[in-house]
DNA sequence: GTTGAAAATACACATTT
DNA sequence: AAATGTGTATTTTCAAC
């Protein structure tokens, strides 16, 4: 399952980050390529998994989506079951964006974006009654400096 | 700037963020109406920057970007001199994925994505070379529950 | 908002180097 | 393996209604 990629593909990857809708043609052309080869190393990373969802990045602002919060979660829970209860909770959650669990003092980080405080807090009810947490705190973004999906290659 | 949404909108961007390859045919029958007037909204959409970059999703791991961290930062400096430069740095590191400023206790927050460990070492003594920060949490996510760039619609 | 259709483009593959 | 060329199908884009 482990897919060598070499310097071409790297090329072609980044093109397809910053511009999915771009032609094989255009690809090829950027890359230093033609359509084939790269059709092929595209079909490939494809299958392998590497390339995944083709998508749009929308304005969450624009959105109504004006709230962007941080949460730090400690839990004296760590037992399977409400390991399971709580991983569900957060993947059927939406405004849920991002979920980690963390080494160290603090056990999981969420991101999580919602029209406003008040939608944040409802969220937070809602999550408290349904596992058990020990302690949450909650980073209010007051500015987003830099959001990307671009990895580095 | 504002942009007036309403419930077609929502679907055709709902469709978008699920798959941005799929044909104007295709996304004009899920959402129930026809090609022209799909693709008017969406055409409307962008002139407004509601949907910004059309993008393929990368799977870190398969890259070898294995680490990720998030890095709280408490700062004693608030001048807009300071300010600036730190913002650039953050914005020319393609490690940082995402960089907030926060309300309250903690100053910044940020996601950064490296090969491993020693890579993020080498972040952090790069950073804190360029400008001075009083105190950086790191902390290390094991396990990533949940990522999406798909917002609630 | 609908229909229709011209023009452009993409894919997938055959042929060649 | 990669480049090139091409048939076919699809898609976009726009005009007319």
């Amino acid at each position: 399952m482990t897919v060598r990629i070499d310097d071409m593909d790297r090329k072609i990857l980044s093109q397809l980050q910053e511009d999915a809708s771009q032609s094989l043609d255009e690809i090829a052309r950027k890359v230093g390529s033609s359509k084939t080869p790269v059709w092929n190393r595209i079909r490939k990373m494809k299958e392998a998994g590497l390339i995944g969802r083709q998508t749009v990045l929308l304005d969450p602002e624009a959105l109504g989506l004006e709230a962007c919060f941080f949460v730090l979660i400690r839990t004296s829970e760590h037992e399977a079951d409400w390991q399971n209860r709580f991983l569900n909770a957060l993947r059927a959650r939406p405004e849920v964006l991002e979920a980690h669990r963390l080494a160290g003092d603090i056990d999981y980080i969420l991101k999580v974006r919602v029209p406003n405080a008040r939608a944040y807090d409802a969220f937070y009810q809602a999550l408290i009654s349904e596992v058990k947490i020990h302690n949450v705190t909650a980073l209010l973004s007051m500015e987003e400096i830099k959001s990307t999906t671009l990895l580095p290659l």
